[in-house]
DNA sequence: TTTCTGACA
DNA sequence: TGTCAGCA
């Protein structure tokens, strides 16, 4: 792990900034964690502290979210993500593997955006879900 | 003063 | 998800 990297995932945000670059709740923070979308570190008294990769995580957590797609479908992607990255760490960035993964990622992605949309029509008719297909 | 966990008129 | 309670 490089400096770079080392610096993005230092805990060192307080759930209140989290809260400001991100836009979200501290209980809807706190929820996408007991789900195991993210897993900030905690201070000597208990509390969660976040680092600039765990924001940048839960601005996608809101994208996907925004978009209607569940927390399963969620932490489906964020896993592939994830795994995705630890196979190109072992096999830096050559090509089969890698490009593959990319594939199964878009295929899922797919996938929940179109369960989402069944499951939110009803609603959305009245919420604008068409602002979503621009 | 801020954050934490648990719970729901 | 919001919000309140009771702690640390």
């Amino acid at each position: 792990m490089n400096k770079k990297e080392i610096r993005r995932s230092m805990p060192i945000l307080p759930i209140s900034t989290v809260m400001q670059l991100t836009e979200l709740s501290a209980r809807q923070i706190r929820y996408y964690e007991e789900h195991e979308l993210i897993s900030p570190s905690r201070s000597e008294g208990n509390r969660r502290l976040y680092s600039l990769n765990d924001v940048d995580l839960l601005l996608e957590i809101k994208e996907y979210l925004e978009q209607g797609i569940n927390m399963a479908g969620i932490k489906k992607l964020l896993t592939m993500k994830t795994a995705k990255i630890e196979a190109e760490k072992v096999e830096p960035v050559e090509v089969n593997k890698t490009n593959i993964s990319d594939e199964q990622i878009r295929r899922v992605l797919r996938e929940e955006m179109l369960q989402a949309g069944r499951f939110q029509r009803p609603s959305m008719k009245q919420n604008e879900f068409p602002k979503f297909y621009h």
